[in-house]
DNA sequence: AGAGCCATGTAAGAGGTTACATGATTAG
DNA sequence: CTAATCATGTAACCTCTTACATGGCTCT
């Protein structure tokens, strides 16, 4: 679901065909660096998000090159994709793939939106913080204090990120 | 994997019947704590435990109740336990879930293990922190900057989790 | 009488991984 | 002439999630 609200927001920007879609996850790219995509999912990928009619391809013939289906976004589409733009994730463990992905795309799109979204992140990552305090009030086994902890370490040093996060994005310097 | 090694652990400190397993995973548990196990899952990493010769399987009829089927580990499933037992994990996504529950078995069956899986661990983690660094000197992209500076506070925590694990894991007070 | 425990599973679907398949073109 | 680029996919496989199916027994 990530990936293709990843997609979705690529076309936003502008239409783009598969081809093109994959040099944009390149290993040597920004997104690149925060997922892998093989080409077989990206095509799987993109026949849903059309199954779905989120967008919609045409088909352009080139004369010396294979063609190309160039793809766009629907309004449907673009309203699917400004939600998955505003919201929080949910889980800590979907920070570093999927909250990766909306804030990069935010940037992009409407940098403006980005300290709201960093924002709401913050008052999530602080309820599970508060959350898992009073989990460690209450556990007595020792193992489970650990597990406990582990989870408040994670979380502590992701709020600290995000709060830098919130001060160091700025608008992309194309 | 990571559960079907940890259903071997438990079967080799005592031979169980899956709903036995089952309990082991209910809310309120440490186990229960790290991982949820619906029972359609369980049942299917038994299925394919037996097929591995992990395990074995004896059907016990009892007067009253509803047979059960009482799984015992064998020799080949005890060397791959103990193998797993061993090895740290090689991503830092997996701590969360499949460390802990090494940590966890380890406890319970090897106590004096722990303190070697826990430093091979940290050896790993360091290993990821140095590449980080490394990483963050060559990226010029503010927001690649970012990426991997959310991959430093994790894989930091992380780090300074493991260390107080080493002091505080002792073993289990039954 | 009804809720929950005992005890086992199946089945459908979503999602990802890996590898393969095709075939022309252009750059070194 | 060989390797990489352009451009699209398919197929097999594994894993997890969710929900359902069965049916007797025990406790309140």
């Amino acid at each position: 679901m990530a990936i293709e609200h990843a997609v979705l927001g690529l076309l936003l920007l502008e239409p783009r065909h598969g081809y093109q879609l994959m040099k944009e996850f390149d290993e040597d790219t920004v997104l690149g660096g925060i997922v892998r995509l093989e080409p077989g999912m990206l095509y799987a990928h993109l026949k849903k998000l059309e199954r779905a009619e989120w967008i919609t391809a045409s088909t352009q013939t080139q004369s010396t090159r294979p063609p190309r289906r160039v793809f766009e976004i629907t309004p449907a589409g673009q309203a699917k994709l400004n939600r998955w733009l505003q919201e929080p994730v949910e889980r800590t463990r979907d920070l570093r793939l999927e909250f990766l992905l909306k804030l990069y795309l935010a940037r992009l799109i409407d940098p403006a939106s980005t300290t709201r979204l960093i924002a709401e992140q913050r008052v999530v990552c602080q309820g599970f913080l508060t959350s898992l305090e009073g989990q460690l009030e209450g556990e007595s086994d020792d193992f489970g204090r650990l597990v406990i902890e582990m989870r408040l370490a994670q979380n502590q040093a992701l709020a600290r990120w995000l709060e830098r996060a919130a001060s160091e994005v700025q608008a992309p310097s194309n």
